[in-house]
Parts: structure tokens; C-alpha cells; sequence
RNA sequence: UGGGGUGUCGCCAAGUGGUAAGGCAGCGGGUUUUGAUCCCGCCAUACGGAGGUUCGAAUCCUUCCACCCCAG
């Protein structure tokens, strides 16, 4: 009897080679994609080129096919695109939500599909898990690695045509299988940076796509302080590239974003890593997308509003709209436009939504910061 | 130009005779599949200039320069 088919998408990183390796001693009849979704240009951060030739390495050493494609001109404009407009409307994307639902879990899932594949497989580092007739998304066994903040937008229904071998391992033993079974990118730094696009200077980046529109960096009561480049360069909390330096009188704190007047075309700034400017604690999202029910009622669970972010008590409230407010029972600080908030019950991963705008309960806001 | 004050790293700022704190900024690295945050490291042979006193001066003296304030 012929196996089922999976196509696994191959990245030339260690933990996709990893999952390969895992599906193929599960038995499944294993196939490699490799996506360049990005056009490289020649500014000295290639390393699609090198990526492809540590995939076919272990694709060779798996004994696999590989399968090769570019989606870079959907990328450019079901990603790239959105994320250049977030950042012009002054808020903070997070392309890689977008990357894994519009990429991975779209045109690429689809392409698995025509190479014949039944089932599709990442290396992510998240569970999916079969509860009935549903599934369900939870947090990897290795809390550090813990990805489901980046899938949380995906279609739920690909998740149950989906593998992610690596969601029960913890990173250490990923690297030590690649190791055992001599695959080449064992000791491969793990890749940072936005996906497929990797780690770059980032308002050095941005600069390549926007224009400068520089304007007065200032305090909330007006004093001008510097000039900044243009306010999409900067986001909430930012504390490097304001080059403030030391006041008279003042203390000696470093100074952080804490607004941005786009009437003004001016950024605000204040001292002080804890202070008040940046504390939210509720926000509002955009149209929420569930991977869970669709709560019809106040929700006790717990929030990210950044990857990695420890996970934050709150109360999730759905509204008509589709939209939901989310009070925290700790003021949150630098709370950004733009980014996801998450939502999750223990290790399961609920869904989420872009963050729309912020607010703040003066009596909540008392309290310090619970990020750790 | 009369009187007073101040001049120490890009910025703020310790130091009052014994051989240049610290912070901010900046740069480099670490953490990290977003952007941030955070952590670590580097960062004044030099104290406005020139003389002098002293074993020894950023610290005392002389003088010059610059800036600030009050007079006029």
C-alpha cells in the first residue's frame, strides 16, 4: 500500500530538515518545497542562495525530491505590500502572521497539493492537535521556541491536513537528531529576521521603500528635543535611534517613543523605560480571527500582544462587529498598533487580532509592569 | 569696553593637589522567524589655549580665548 504524501516545506534551516527526517522514519512518503519568496536584491544579505543549497544538501541526504518554487510576486503583494501601508499609516506590522496565512498556509499549501501531497507539513515549533472532529492549536513543548503567536491567522481548517513534527521536541534535541543523522545544517544558526527576508538594518530597510519625512521629535509638552526621520521608522517603545542625549536638569534615564502625532507629523518621546505614556492596559482589536469557537461572551484567558511576550491574565470581550476589547488585569507597556494580540487558555492558541488602538484604566494603571 | 560667573568624551555630569566616576547618545555583540524591549562589551593619556608653582595639577598662580549674567 502506497503511503501518504506529504510535501514538507524545507527552508535550508536545521528544524525543517528535522521534521523531514521525523515524517519520513514515521513512514510517510516525504517530499521537500523550497520557497524563495523573496526577490534578493544586491545589498549584501543574500542568503536565499545558500539556503536552497542546505536544503538540497539534506533532501539528498534524506533521500527525498525537492521541490522548487518562487512565490516571491504573491509574497510581494499579499505581504510586503500590507506591510509598507501598515507602516505608512504610522503602525507596526508583523508580516511573518501574514507570511504563514497567506504563504505557507496559502499559496504554498496549495502548490503541496498539486505535487500530489494529501497531507502538508512545516517545522514550526507548535502542536496541532485532533480533538474530535476538531483541531485545535497549541503551544510548543518547548515554551522558548513556542511559534503559535505567528500561526494564530491561519485557516483552522488546513490545520488538520497539517504536520508540525517539531511541536513536541525541545529545540536542543532537534539539533541533536539533525546531528545523529548527519544531516549538514545540524549546527546552522537559527534564522531571525522577517521571514524569507531575513535580518537587515531594519530602518536602514524600510528607508529603501519609504520616504523620509523627517519632523520634530519632542515631549509631551513640546519641547523639541531632535528631529526624526519620518514616523514610520519608529515604533512604540523604541528607546535606539533617538539620539537624545544628556538634559540639564533632567534625569538620567534614556528616552523612548511613546506616541506618534501624525497631524504634527511629530514624535513624541519620554523618559524612562516604566513610564506611564506606555501603559495600556486594554485595547481594542480589528476583526478577530478565531481558531477557536467564536466566544459569545466575556473570556477569561491570557494575551500576547508581541511573540515571546510572557502570557498576560486578561479578559477577552467580543463585540458585534467581530471586533473585541481586551482588558488586562496588568498595565501592558508599549501596546502597538498594528501588532497581534493573541489570545490563548493555557497552551491553546485561541486566535487573535491586529491591535486597533489602545486605552488606559487610571486605577489599573497604578500597578507596575507584569511583562516576565 | 566696568563688575560677576562658567569652561571636563557628541550631550548631561562627578571630581577642590596625587595621577579623569556615572548616565545619555553612538558603535559592536547576545537574546529573537515581526518591529521593539532587554542583556553584555567598547567608547576622554585627557580636563578651552599658553605659561608657571610643585616630587606630582582637571584641581593652585599668571595670562589669553570663548560663552553667560548684571551693569551701562
Amino acid at each position: 500500500m502506497p503511503s501518504t504524501r506529504v510535501i514538507v516545506g524545507l527552508s535550508g534551516g536545521v528544524d525543517s530538515a528535522v521534521a523531514a527526517l521525523l515524517l519520513q522514519e514515521q513512514g510517510w512518503d516525504v517530499q521537500g518545497l523550497f520557497m524563495s519568496n523573496w526577490d534578493e536584491d544586491d545589498d549584501g544579505y543574500c542568503t536565499a542562495a545558500q539556503d536552497f543549497q542546505d536544503a538540497r544538501a539534506v533532501a539528498r541526504e534524506l533521500g527525498i525530491p525537492l521541490h522548487r518554487v518562487s512565490f516571491a510576486a504573491q509574497y510581494r503583494a499579499r505581504v510586503f505590500e500590507h506591510f509598507l501601508r501598515e507602516h505608512e499609516a504610522g503602525r507596526t506590522p508583523n508580516p511573518d502572521v501574514l507570511c504563514n496565512r497567506e504563504i505557507k498556509f496559502g499559496v504554498a499549501l496549495n502548490y503541496a497539493r498539486r505535487l500530489g501531497g494529501e497531507l502538508f507539513a512545516t517545522g514550526h515549533y507548535a502542536r496541532i492537535l485532533k480533538r474530535g472532529s476538531s483541531v485545535e492549536l497549541h503551544k510548543a513543548r518547548d515554551a522558548a521556541k513556542d511559534q503559535s503567536y505567528f500561526l494564530h491567522a491561519v485557516d483552522p481548517s488546513l490545520l488538520g491536513c497539517t504536520l508540525m513534527p517539531l511541536g513536541e521536541l525541545e529545540k536542543a534535541a532537534v539539533r541533536e537528531r539533525a546531528r545523529q543523522a548527519g544531516l549538514p545544517v545540524f549546527d546552522k544558526p537559527d534564522s531571525t529576521g522577517i521571514c524569507f527576508i531575513g535580518e537587515r538594518p531594519f530602518r536602514e530597510f524600510l528607508a529603501q521603500f519609504l520616504r523620509e519625512a523627517p519632523g520634530p521629535i519632542q515631549t509631551p509638552e513640546g519641547e523639541r528635543l531632535g528631529t526624526h526621520r519620518g514616523l514610520p521608522f519608529y515604533t512604540l517603545g523604541q528607546r535606539e535611534g533617538l539620539q537624545i542625549g544628556g538634559r540639564r536638569g533632567a534625569t538620567e534615564q534614556p528616552w523612548y517613543v511613546g506616541a506618534k502625532d501624525a497631524d504634527k507629523n511629530a514624535l513624541i518621546v519620554v523618559q524612562g523605560h516604566d513610564h506611564p505614556l506606555l501603559s495600556s492596559t486594554e485595547l481594542t482589536t480589528e476583526a478577530m480571527h478565531w481558531l477557536a469557537a467564536r466566544p459569545a461572551a466575556p473570556l477569561r484567558c491570557t494575551v500576547k500582544v508581541r511573540y515571546r511576550q510572557a502570557d498576560q491574565p486578561a479578559t477577552l470581550e467580543p463585540r458585534e462587529d467581530g471586533s473585541a476589547r481586551i482588558v488586562f488585569e496588568r498595565p501592558q507597556r508599549a501596546v502597538t498598533p498594528g501588532q497581534y494580540a493573541v489570545a490563548y487558555q493555557e497552551e491553546r492558541c485561541l486566535g487573535g487580532g491586529v491591535i486597533a488602538s489602545t486605552g488606559i484604566i487610571p486605577r489599573l494603571s497604578q500597578r507596575r509592569f507584569h511583562d516576565e
